[in-house]
DNA sequence: TTGAAAGCGCTAACAG
DNA sequence: CTGTTAGCGCTTTCAA
C-alpha cells in the first residue's frame, strides 16, 4: 500500500529537494546521475509514481485524447481504437473513451472539456457537427474521423478521410466492367459525408460506364436494417438487380447473409455483393469479400500528426481535410471482370490501388 | 475560445466567492437558487468548466476507470469496452483506456498508477496476474474481468466471470446427447483461467455421457491458429471427429470456415461446431453458432458494483470471485438432440439456461 | 448560506 | 547541477 507517496517524501528519503525528484521524473532535464540513482531508490522503496493529474494542473497539458463514438459493433470501429491507442501510446498518450450515440449532446462537450484532453479524435460518423465544433470553440484540437463537417460549418476543424470517393468510382467501375447491368446500391446513414461520399463516386463510376443505379434501398449503417433493405430490393424474383455495392462492409454482411440463406441466391454466381471498409471479417471463408479498404493505420497517423502540430504551435494551424487514398481489394464475393478473372481466380486475393499499385 | 477560465473567473463575474461557485457545481451542495443562478448564468457567459483534474487533486478521486485489453479483434470484447463505458457514464466515471499485448508490463503498472485511477477492470486473458497485484498493492481496486488470478496468487483482487464450468458441461452433455461420439475440443491459451475452466467442464460433461475427449487441438484463441488446429485435426478423412467445441466462438468461425471451404463439410450433417462467449457474430446468417453466453451486461453491472464497494468503503473489503450464469444458446450449427430436433428447427434460436429456463 | 484561507502534488522560474 | 519559492484550479475546513 502507498496511499498517497508524494515526490516530497521522496526527495526527504533520498536527502534532495523535491525540484530534483520532479527532474528526475522528467525525461530530458538534467540530474546528475548520482542524485537521480539515489530518488530512483526512494521512488522504488516508497512505491512513488508521479501524480499525472497534478502535473497536468501545471503544465497545462493531460496526455489524455479523447475517442467519442457512437458505436462499436461495426468492427471498423474496434479497429481504430485499438490502432490509436497504440499509436499514442508511443508518444505518451493516453485514450479517455467517450460512447455516444445521441446526437446532441450538449453535456457530452462538458464532460470531454473538463478533461481537459489534449485532443480530440471523432469517429463517430452519425453525430453532429456541433459537437465538433463546440470543442474546437474551446480551443480544444479536434480531428474528425472518417467524417467531415456538414457543410456551412467553421473550418476551424480538421479532419482525415479515406479517398471514399474514389473508392465508390473504382467499385462501380469494377462492376460495371464485371458485365453487371442491374446494379444495386445500398446506403448507409444518408446525411453522414461517408455515404454521401461514396454514393457520389459510385453514381460517378457507373456514369462513366453509361450506367446508373438499378435499385437503391437504405440500410442505416445497421446490420438488421441492411438485411431488411436486401431483402426488399431482392423481392421480385424476376427482375433482380445482378449486384450490390452496400456502403459498409459490417451492412455487406448482412446482405450477402440474407441472398443466401433466405432467397438462396449464390454469390457471385448470381449475385455480386461489394462492401466498403476492408474490415477483418471481409477476409473471412464464409464472406470473401470484394470491398474498398480504408487504410486505418496510415489514416490514425495522419490524425495523431495532425493533433501534434496543434499541440506544438502556439497558433492553432489551419484546419486541414486529409484524404488518404485507399485502395480496391478483390476477393470472391463479385463476378470479375472478364479479362482478369483467371488470372486473379487462382490467387488468394488481390489488391489494387486506385492511385497505383502496392506492392 | 476560453483558454483556462477558472472558478474564479466566475466567481468575480458573478460577485461571488470562489466556493460558492465551487458549490454550485457540486450536486448536493446547498447554494441558494439566487446565487447559483447568478453563478451559472456567469459560467455559461464565460464558457466555464470545472477543470477535473485540479478537482481529483484534492478529493482524491479522479472518477476514471481505467480498461485493460489485449486485443480488440475478438468482438467480446468490443462489447464489453461498449458495455462497460456505458454503465460507468451513468455513474459520471469514464474509461481510460490500456491496451497491453506484453504479458509483464512492469511500465504499465507506472502508466496505470500515474494516472490515479479510481479502479481497473482488466479484461485481458493472457495478461499476468502481476499487473493485478501490482495495481492492487498500490491501493487500487482491481477487478479481473473474464478470468482469475492465477493460483497461489494473493487474495486482494477481485474478479468477475461466467460459469466457464458449467458451460463446458452443458456444451458436452448437448453434444454427447446429440449423438456425438467423436467429440474434439479446440483449446483457446492453454494457461489462461478461462481455457483451464472451459476445458474441466467439458470433460467432466463427457465423463458424465461416457466419453473423453478424442482430438484436441489449440487455437490459442486467434483466428488463424484456430485454422490451423481444425486443419489438422480433421486431416485424416476416415477417422475424422463428428462434433468440436472452439474454446471461443471467435476461434469457432475460423473452424467453421475450414471446414466448410478447405474441407468441404457440410455443418451441422457431417460435422458440428460449438464455441463459447455468444458474440454478434454467432447469430450471423453465415454461422447460426451454437454456443455458451457470456452474459456481458450482469457481468459488467457485477463489476462496477464490487469497484463501487470499494470506493464506498475505508477498509477495502474482502475480494470476491463472482461467477455469473450463462445460458447454452442453441442455433443451427450442432446436430440436435433427437428429442429436442423437430421442435427447435423449426423456431429461430432457443436458450436453455444452465441453471434453470429464462424467457 | 456564504467567504477567507489553506493546501492537494506537482513543475517552472530564478538564484546560487 | 541544485534548491527555494510561487502557484496551477480546485475543494474544504472554519467562522461568520
Amino acid at each position: 500500500m502507498n496511499p498517497g507517496v508524494t515526490s516530497l517524501d521522496v526527495a526527504r528519503l533520498a536527502r534532495v529537494s523535491q525540484s530534483a525528484v520532479s527532474r528526475a521524473f522528467t525525461p530530458g532535464r538534467s540530474v546528475s546521475d548520482e542524485t537521480r540513482r539515489r530518488i530512483m531508490d526512494a521512488a522504488r522503496a516508497l512505491g512513488y509514481r508521479p501524480n499525472a493529474h497534478a502535473r497536468s494542473l501545471i503544465t497545462g497539458r493531460s496526455r489524455i485524447i479523447g475517442l467519442v463514438l457512437s458505436y462499436l459493433e461495426n468492427l471498423f470501429y474496434p479497429v481504430v481504437l485499438e490502432e490509436l491507442a497504440r499509436r499514442l501510446k508511443r508518444d505518451g498518450f493516453h485514450v479517455l473513451l467517450f460512447i455516444n450515440d445521441n446526437p446532441n449532446a450538449d453535456e457530452l462537450v462538458d464532460e470531454i472539456l473538463q478533461y481537459r484532453v489534449d485532443g480530440i479524435v471523432l469517429a463517430a460518423s452519425t453525430l453532429s457537427s456541433g459537437l465538433a465544433q463546440q470543442c474546437a470553440n474551446a480551443g480544444i484540437p479536434v480531428v474528425l474521423f472518417n467524417r467531415i463537417m456538414a457543410a456551412g460549418a467553421a473550418r476551424a476543424v480538421s479532419s482525415v478521410r479515406s479517398d471514399n470517393e474514389a473508392g465508390g468510382r473504382a467499385l462501380a467501375q469494377f462492376l460495371a466492367s464485371g458485365g453487371h447491368r442491374r446494379i444495386g446500391f445500398i446506403a448507409g446513414n444518408e446525411e453522414s459525408s461517408t455515404n454521401l461520399e461514396r454514393e457520389r463516386g459510385f453514381r460517378d463510376g457507373l456514369a462513366a460506364a453509361g450506367q446508373r443505379i438499378w435499385a437503391r434501398g437504405v440500410g442505416n449503417y445497421d446490420f438488421a436494417a441492411a438485411r431488411r433493405a436486401a431483402l426488399e430490393m431482392f423481392a421480385r424474383a424476376d427482375d433482380r438487380p445482378d449486384a450490390v455495392f452496400v456502403a459498409s462492409d459490417h451492412m455487406a454482411f448482412a446482405v450477402m447473409d440474407a441472398l443466401r440463406r433466405d432467397l438462396g441466391l449464390s454469390i457471385p454466381d448470381e449475385v455480386s455483393v461489394v462492401g466498403f471498409d476492408n474490415v477483418p471479417q471481409a477476409d473471412w471463408g464464409s464472406y470473401r469479400l470484394t470491398t474498398y479498404e480504408q487504410p486505418v493505420a496510415p489514416m490514425i497517423e495522419a490524425a495523431v500528426r495532425l493533433l501534434a502540430r496543434f499541440l506544438a504551435d502556439q497558433e492553432p494551424p489551419a484546419a486541414e481535410n486529409l484524404v488518404i487514398p485507399g485502395s480496391l481489394i478483390v476477393r470472391d464475393s463479385a463476378r470479375l471482370p472478364a479479362a482478369a478473372g483467371a488470372a486473379a481466380r487462382s490467387r488468394g486475393g488481390r489488391r489494387a490501388t486506385s492511385t497505383g499499385n502496392r506492392p
